[in-house]
DNA sequence: TATTGTTATACTCTATAACTATA
DNA sequence: TATAGTTATAGAGTATAACAATA
């Protein structure tokens, strides 16, 4: 008896899961967000497209930026622009195609990002400072799960 | 020798589940406020004040709102402003104190709310589905002590 | 004086869509 | 026609600070 009341609580394990992830990110986010800004005066999107390039020394054109920071392009021309502007990435013209350029890091801009990654490095170690290594490599692990399968559904419904 | 060149790269694997927890919050965020666009023309937050009320029937009041949903109070003003406008949720005044008063879900506040809930925890449930209930319990136990443990830094850094 | 909540403001980030130039 | 990138715009989301009313 009872039947309809089930349903839709099935599996609120899942939803209390969504809940503390969500908690998690946001408390650490808002601590990154606000040490970035206090402390070098950036932003969260800007460290990470600097982190993107520090990945990529030869550069990355714009759409894989945008790409990789998952949002649209033109956000990434504004990025870029504040970051050209404050001399710390540069524009390179790709050989072949007259329509893209490479994004890369100035020697200034490598420096200050080096800076930059010390610290944040330091924030995020002692966000996760209630763990041990082996319960990092745990959580390293299942979240490698869920990306993969987010990632799956997405390209079912680009497919579909 | 090159003692120099630890210090910063000695504790990669904290920045790297850093990253992976980023990308998957912000992934299944991105569905999630898509959807709640979608098929209920409404918002993440306003989504989050209504299931904040949920849980609380007698309604909570706005330092309450503010403090459970991390933000400041001008927004949680400006997001039940809008949901009062819609007949979603109501204030209501607390006796004993005329400065503050409760929101509380309206009764169709409470029904448009279910209906929203329901489909949400479907997604949520699809975005989890890559793992197993175990796997989904111990992700939720290790993002416990995370979030316990960043709990506690906010607390040493307001004593401090 | 401190607290509750609002208002005003400004800024970052974002998506969308129309646009230019090149392929 | 398609692709690379830009521009323009509008809106969400946020923090900050000054403010009014009450405690």
């Amino acid at each position: 008896m009872d039947m309809e009341a089930r349903g839709h609580r099935e599996h609120p394990e899942a939803l209390r899961l969504w809940l503390r992830l969500l908690t998690c990110t946001q408390l650490i986010e808002k601590q990154v967000r606000g040490q970035l800004r206090e402390q070098f005066e950036t932003t969260l999107p800007r460290f990470d497209l600097m982190a993107q390039l520090e990945r990529n020394p030869d550069g990355l054109k714009m759409n894989e930026l945008s790409r990789r920071m998952m949002v649209t392009g033109g956000n990434v021309t504004g990025i870029t622009d504040q970051l050209v502007t404050e001399g710390l990435v540069e524009r390179v013209d790709v050989e072949g195609d007259r329509r893209a350029y490479r994004v890369r890091l100035t020697t200034r801009g490598r420096k200050t990002f080096d800076d930059m990654a010390r610290q944040h490095e330091d924030w995020i170690v002692q966000a996760f400072g209630g763990l041990s290594a082996r319960e990092i490599e745990t959580l390293h692990k299942l979240l490698g799960k869920v990306k993969q399968h987010q990632t799956d559904l997405n390209q079912e419904m680009e497919n579909a």
